[in-house]
RNA sequence: CGGGGCGUAGCGCAGCCUGGUUAGCGCGCCUGCCUUGGGAGCAGGAGGUCGGAGGUUCGAAUCCUCUCGCCCCGACCA
């Protein structure tokens, strides 16, 4: 491509909507424009990039025997009723009425549409297993889109899905799955880890997020970071557990119940030095709305609760914290006083009030707690289970090893759903002995647009992007520094078709202007390399190849240049996809 | 949804508090000269419903009301 052709609107000064780097540098490098909150153009390098990582995601999945199709985005109300979903995904769905008043909405992911394609196609085991995907614009009404290509409203992504006769080959499918996300983020050049997830308003069994590694990253994952690399235990904070609590000593005497008088001590850190206990040996009551109804939750003074652990244990579809009124509304007692001694509403514990014993807790009257509570003998919970947010405190459930936090970007999430798609929406086969059996499925998406993103984050300096060369909208970038000289500018133009002859994406910067805007937007657009064609050439026949990455440079003669470059990415090329 | 901030030329901003000629600056863009290895220089030029609507006023980018859009924080602990 000839620069002078292209539209490559790059910018001089940061725009003043964008904060997260990825974000910045995607509008100064002309990648993206936005139309409206969360939702963009690409332009044309931007849809290069995307691109880039289709290609490697296509590779990937038709190695895994993965058939590639194409799924409507507009889809009809009557399915997501059929799976119980169109109540159950909230506002982020996207909903409209056609000119039939007929109730419609924009994809934002295709269980339904996939599994009632697959329950009308395929009816025999002689069939399976399958798996079919396809990479796709999808929208979803996010809460508040933000950072750019972070979190979109529309973006663009890979799904896949899974059919299989039997849990057995379930497994089989996610393994596979497994195994192409690894090589797929490897060859993209991303630092990554897979880890253990919330599976969220898709369900199933279990699910996998992929992470990129990144300050900016909204998730927090735990890490073992036991002696020698960790045991490999990691998970999204959503979900990851600490070892079990330890039981408690048995021969710890249960103490009577005291009432002592608190007067305005509401918060865990007054009551505790009020009282003169530790933070650790008193239990709070959080009370949280679920779908609408009170729910008290018991934790440790010291803990906090995981939401969406708690909407788990619940099975609910949304839990928010209850405010003071609602709080009083539902218990009678002023928040900071509530305790589960004859609480009203219904009550869960975390699971480590189990092991704790003679332990403060809200008076259940204003301005009074009581001292050596005891799970049992002065109140009972409806459910206990784990439903507090792990610490730095916690060891690994796995190894007892400790554990780390860090911040990542998810880029991939793959799901074992089992057959809770294929029962609601009714989809089966006949298997060998002529039984009609539920699909087991699973399902696989890749944030494509997100990676772009992701990849950015992880790669860039002061003078913009730095791309990991599979992901490079060009690999190369030519610069003629005297379109005006023939002499140089055959030079340029001979240097240009030689790499496109080997089939590499290469850009000729031919442009009429003076040499540092020409270096300063190949730095800002982060082509990994950069010939130049300039005075060396004149003087003694040489061209310079700079590498964005590190900024060496190496001075060739012309005739080696092609050469010497294709060599240099095949190896990167092909070290990546090892 | 709650809180905060911002809408003035393609981009980045000033002007607004304290209303008053043709609304400014830098970058970018166009023309010419000059220059050509890290966003040069000189000269000339184009480009604006001051987000929108209503109001106050002799007079509104500026004050008031409503509205739309965008960005950030939070959906936070008793």
């Amino acid at each position: 491509m000839r620069y002078s052709q292209l539209l490559l609107p790059t910018l001089k000064e940061n725009p003043a909507e964008a904060e997260v780097v990825s974000h910045r540098l995607l509008l100064r490098a002309g990648f993206i424009r936005k139309l409206a909150s969360g939702i963009y153009s690409y332009l044309p390098l931007g849809l290069a990039a995307i691109r880039k990582v289709e290609h490697i995601v296509r590779e990937e999945m038709n190695r895994a025997g993965a058939q590639e199709l194409l799924l409507p985005v507009v889809q009809p109300a009557d399915l997501w009723l059929e799976s119980g979903r169109w109540l159950k995904y909230g506002p982020e769905l996207l909903r409209f009425k056609d000119r039939h008043n007929r109730e419609s909405c924009l994809g934002p992911t295709h269980e339904e549409v996939i599994t009632d394609l697959v329950r009308m196609n395929v009816h025999s085991y002689r069939a399976l297993p399958l798996n079919l995907y396809q990479i796709q614009t999808k929208f979803r009404d996010e809460i508040r889109p933000r950072f750019g290509l972070m979190r979109g409203r529309e973006f663009i992504m890979k799904d896949a899905y899974s059919f299989d006769v039997d849990e057995d080959g379930a497994n089989v499918a996610y393994r596979k799955m497994s195994d192409a996300y690894h090589r797929i983020f490897k060859r993209c050049g991303l630092s990554f880890r897979a880890v253990e997830a919330d599976t969220g308003t898709i369900g199933g069994d279990f699910s996998h997020e992929f992470m990129v590694l990144a300050d900016t990253g909204e998730d927090t994952l735990a890490i073992c970071k036991a002696k020698g690399g960790g045991c490999g235990y990691s998970a999204n904070l959503e979900k990851a557990v600490g070892a079990a609590p330890k039981a408690p000593e048995p021969e710890v005497e249960l103490l009577p119940l005291e009432k002592i008088e608190t007067p305005g001590k509401r918060k865990v850190v007054a009551v505790t030095a009020f009282l003169d206990v530790s933070p650790k040996q008193l239990v709070k009551t959080m009370v949280y709305m679920a779908d609408g109804k009170p729910v008290a939750v018991l934790v440790r003074g010291d803990h906090e609760v995981q939401e969406v652990k708690l909407k788990n244990m619940l099975g609910a579809v949304d839990v928010e914290l209850a405010d003071d009124q609602q709080i009083y509304d539902a218990t009678g007692v002023p928040s900071g006083y509530l305790g589960p001694v004859g609480i009203k509403i219904p009550l869960v514990a975390d699971r480590e009030i189990e092991v704790m014993r003679n332990f403060a807790i809200g008076g259940g009257e204003k301005n009074y707690h009581l001292l050596n509570a005891n799970l049992g003998r002065d109140f009972e919970v409806g459910q206990i289970g784990d439903l507090r947010e792990v610490t730095s405190d916690d060891l690994c459930p796995l190894c007892n090893g400790e554990l780390e936090f860090t911040k990542g970007i998810e880029v991939g999430h793959i799901f074992k759903l089992g057959t809770n798609y294929s029962e609601v929406l009714n989809a089966t086969y006949s298997d060998q002995d002529g039984q009609e059996k539920h699909f087991v499925m699973g399902c696989y998406g890749i944030g494509v647009s997100r990676i772009v993103a992701a990849a950015i984050e992880q790669n860039h300096d002061d003078d913009g992007i730095i791309f990991p060369v599979p992901l490079a909208p060009f690999q190369v970038v030519v610069l003629n520094l005297s379109p005006s000289d023939p002499e140089i500018t055959d030079a340029a133009e001979i240097v240009y078709r030689g790499l496109q002859d080997h089939g590499l994406d290469i850009l000729l910067d031919d442009r009429d202007e003076r040499p540092g805007i020409k270096f300063k937007d190949a730095d800002l657009v982060g082509i990994p390399y950069r010939v130049t064609v300039g005075k060396g050439f004149a003087k003694d026949g040489t061209v310079e190849i700079r590498t964005r990455r590190d900024g060496q440079t190496v001075s060739l003669p012309l005739a080696e240049v092609v050469a010497h470059l294709t060599a240099r990415i095949n190896d990167e090329m092909a070290d990546l996809a090892k």
